[in-house]
DNA sequence: CGGAGCTCCTGGGGGC
DNA sequence: TGCCCCCAGGAGCTCC
């Protein structure tokens, strides 16, 4: 799933093509993947239409466009499974193609596409630091040169939760979704129920590091992928997984100990963790459901 | 306001 | 072969 190197990769693969480029037209196919925009679909073509793009820019997982005017940008969030293709106009439609954008003259086209419809398009205001309205209440992620690890860190320690869920809260840090939280714990040697108030500094200072260190390898591999569901902007599959040590691996050895990954089920959705190398807290089955 | 649970969505895969 | 159900999960929303 996109989580930050995914999203980042996109950003750049995205750059080259659209900076620059004048909104000629904007077709809406599916009304879901702008429902972010409460003004609608003719209003969002509205907006765009006659628009530069400028420069994207990326917090977290979320994406966005500023337009020439400097005054509004476009927001994307890719969801699950949004994808942005660029292609030559007369391409026969994809069967998830969301929306088409128009480029310059027409001479080519940046699609958005979306199989389970969880991402999106929207136009919205930007703050004084060119942030949208959306994504103002989205933590800096590690990649932000304002970030601040240490202080991540202390707003952790300072939540009443398990350590999985404040790393996939994306007021707290940016960025990180499911697969990442697990690979960072898994580094890190801490058991996704671990309570964050017990936590000591120095290991939530660790886990961050951790998530910054994998989401950097990622990104160096070109993404993450076993989904095909990902391609990149010229709908060219090159993600790798090959960086997971945990995520995935039910049964298969630990890379540190060689005794077999787990699969828990964590706020319905699932969790991996080698049970030996991340201690679960008292009170936490080792073997089972910890929630 | 923080925390937790629910919900949106679609296609692939397993079971029968 | 066909059908049903489960699963994947980001994040906004609601409720307490």
């Amino acid at each position: 799933m996109p989580e930050l190197p995914e999203v980042e990769s996109v950003r750049v693969g995205l750059a080259v093509h659209v900076a620059d480029r004048r909104v000629a037209a904007v077709e809406v196919l599916h009304p879901r993947s702008v429902r972010r925009h409460a003004a609608g679909p003719d209003d969002l073509a509205a907006q765009l239409v006659g628009q530069t793009f400028q420069a994207p820019r990326r917090r977290g997982k979320y994406l966005w466009f500023p337009l020439g005017d400097a005054a509004r940008a476009m927001v994307a969030h890719l969801g699950m499974s949004g994808q942005f293709r660029v292609t030559e106009p007369g391409r026969p439609d994809e069967p998830h193609l969301r929306v088409r954008l128009r480029l310059d003259d027409g001479s080519f086209e940046l699609r958005f596409v979306d199989q389970r419809t969880f991402g999106g398009l929207a136009v919205e205001p930007v703050d004084d630091d060119g942030v949208p309205t959306s994504v103002q209440h989205i933590a800096r992620d590690p990649f932000d040169p304002h970030y601040d690890r240490s202080a991540t860190a202390a707003r952790i320690r300072s939540r009443r939760t398990d350590l999985k869920r404040a790393l996939l809260d994306q007021t707290v840090v940016s960025g990180i979704g499911n697969i990442y939280a697990d690979e960072a714990l898994w580094r890190a040697r801490l058991h996704p129920m671990r309570a964050t108030q017990r936590l000591r500094p120095v290991q939530a200072r660790e886990v961050l590091q951790a998530a910054a260190d994998v989401m950097a390898e990622a990104l160096q591999a070109g993404g993450t992928s076993f989904d095909r569901l990902y391609v990149d902007v010229n709908g060219e599959s090159g993600w790798f997984g090959r960086s997971l040590q945990v995520y995935g691996r039910e049964g298969e050895p630990c890379a540190r100990c060689g005794r077999p990954v787990r699969r828990q089920a964590f706020m319905n959705r699932s969790s991996y963790v080698c049970v030996s190398c991340q201690r679960p807290p008292r009170g936490v089955d080792r073997s089972e459901q910890p929630s």
